[in-house]
DNA sequence: AATGAATGAGGATTCATTCAT
DNA sequence: TATGAATGAATCCTCATTCAT
């Protein structure tokens, strides 16, 4: 139970930086971004633990223990335990989001992007391997930040539907249908990754098998598809 | 954040007795029914705090408040608190797949059927609409319980897309595909319910609204129709 | 931890009775024989438990799950848990004097009756091997009954060294030195005890070595013999 | 029952310092100092109440009370309760060891180490009152520590009557007898201490009487002297 | 800014005792 | 008389937060 090992959460977070504001090489760090460091470091920490188990496993003592911080530093950072889960859903939803869109981009129809965008969704929990349990647990432990995520997330997916929609690339369902679809869509990626991704210790980063997209992709392709 | 009227759920519990064994009224109670009648207070005020406050905040003090009940009672019941927590998914799945495999038979088909069972979920979440949430937090408070019940739900879910694949009801997937698929509609379940019926102060029972179903039946159908 | 097995401390208890009264084969026993049972049973039961695990580990669902009955039973037999404390070291030091007394008459000066009590001491401790226990803790968990054991035990040492000297068999003590040896002489059997026969799982009732007897009979003879 | 006033045994400890690290008067105290006399206050807290109550009562509230502190404060300082139990015997048997070896060292033959060091037991009670209790439910509260106390004052004995038998100045006894003669000398100092010196208002600080010395001296020099 | 000791409320669990059956 | 459920105080321990250094 010991959080000495690895104190930041992972390579991710230096990775999460723009490229250009990574420290030079062996120069001192400044101040501020002494303090950068050190909110990242609990950031991750928190995001480990939470992820690997639970909000309520994730104390300040274990917490700056991971983070190799005394306990009082914490509250440097944070206004207090429920501030850091407050940021954890946000951020990692963003992060999520980003990657996601990236990819997405590169499609040339619906059935491209939504295909590249299912994809990326499961190479980014390779990445952080932690999203889903900080997501699925945020509904009780961090419930506004997580009312925000998922109306976050579905509003791009609507919004990325209706758009399919407009340019015939789906069948033409009315605005309610489509709200369902996205959420139908979420959850898809939720509960295929919990299933295929899950559990895993974290070095082991599998991959999604191939037949779980070609499942999705049938479902999806030929059940929006115009008939 | 006191515990002190009684839990909502306890109505289920009566409910499912066989009618005729409903004890008559103002007879007094014998001993072994009181025992019985202790343990569903018990269970119905944990899974209604877990469901709606999380596992965490499920501590003996609320549990047994709410059942009106010393605390000490408790351990008559239950061997510790995580003892308690290991029932309620199974007991709470197990209610509702009984639920939703009783509605299903009626239908003819793989599409009837379907739409049977999908709206025999939602009539269950407002029945007991803690349910999702005791899901969902089980991953991580429960985690044997929350993987045999995952797995029991799928495995029959599986057999019935195998079913309606025999009898060519729906396209000739792959049995990985098909257990893709199972998760696919589960998480459809677990997420739509939690959009359009979560969150309710639970005397609010709303309905699924039909767009959903619509939704959902249009893109299942067409997208395991043959093609 | 659970006591389920072996209601009746030991076979000793039977021994323990005076052999006219002990039940004929198969005749039920009247009500007044079935309390007496009870109560036995109740005694031993705690008297295997404190001398195995101390005072603090007899609770009374434990004492009463080894007796084979339910936890109020115990109050139809005793007063309170205290009270059945209260009697262990009396009556267990009560069967130890007999029985060593009862040995040592047979001896026809000091140093005989001196090595027979001595050897009557270790018999009994193969018997009753949780005596020294039940008196050792006696001291926080039993106090009264610890003081009146000591001075019971002491009070008869004395009198026999008196005796002994009267008999020109020891060198000539003070009253206050006789004393002194007599606690030497208990303080010997219980060391001795623990060192030798302690720690043993009950049924290897090992002896006690003959070179510890030497020793012992060494030391007091020479120690006491008029020089 | 409350546990307000300081220990007595806390002076003991101060005493224990080399005198030239004593605090200055009126210094304040280093942080590192703060914490040091906070352990040992819990530590002599816990020996008090052991000595005077038993294991079993010695709660971390009653410890914490007596000690000045908050209840969590104790697990800064102790891994657990048993941690602080376990240390208990150790730490108070090493005293007495050191105590009584010094004096026994300007003796300059059996007879006189022999009596030196009964002596300086006796002294060491004074001081350190709580010692015979704090052994004696050791047996079922720390185990291991009172074996290996056991073993610790056992072997150290042996040695001096091994020594002594080398240079002639008792008996030739065999190692078996030498083992056995040390567990009843060792048994002798706790019976007279219980019995002369138990049982004090830890104020009044009686002495050994004479006579006991001298009937111990005598059981013991003419019993081991050769004949 | 960093530390880590101190606090005391709160949590799970045990237990002697009572009491209705 | 025997039962065993009910009680609630007491126990050990954890933890978020504060604060002096």
């Amino acid at each position: 139970m010991k959080e000495r090992q690895r104190a930041f959460g992972s390579s991710d977070f230096v990775r999460d930086r723009p490229s250009g504001t990574r420290s030079r090489t062996s120069r001192k760090k400044t101040r501020a971004e002494k303090t950068e460091a050190n909110r990242e470091a609990l950031f991750w920490a928190a995001a480990e633990i939470v992820g690997r188990h639970g909000y309520s496993a994730a104390s300040i003592a274990r917490i700056t223990a991971r983070a190799k911080m005394a306990q009082g530093t914490f509250y440097n950072y944070f206004e207090s335990r429920q501030a850091i889960f407050d940021q954890l859903l946000p951020r990692l939803g963003e992060q999520m989001l980003e990657h996601v869109r990236a990819m997405a981009r590169e499609g040339r129809d619906f059935r491209e992007k939504e295909e590249l965008s299912f994809r990326a969704f499961f190479d980014f929990l390779r990445i952080q391997p932690h999203f889903l349990r900080i997501l699925s647990e945020a509904e009780t432990h961090a419930p506004k930040a997580f009312k925000r995520h998922m109306s976050n997330v579905s509003r791009g997916y609507i919004a990325f539907l209706k758009r399919s929609r407009a340019r015939n690339e789906i069948k033409n369902l009315g605005d309610q249908e489509i709200e369902a679809i996205a959420y139908i869509l979420m959850a898809s990626r939720s509960y295929l990754g919990l299933r295929y991704l899950g559990n895993l210790p974290p070095s082991m980063k599998k991959k999604l098998p191939d037949h779980v997209v070609d499942a999705y992709m049938q479902l999806v392709a030929d059940g929006l598809a115009k008939q």
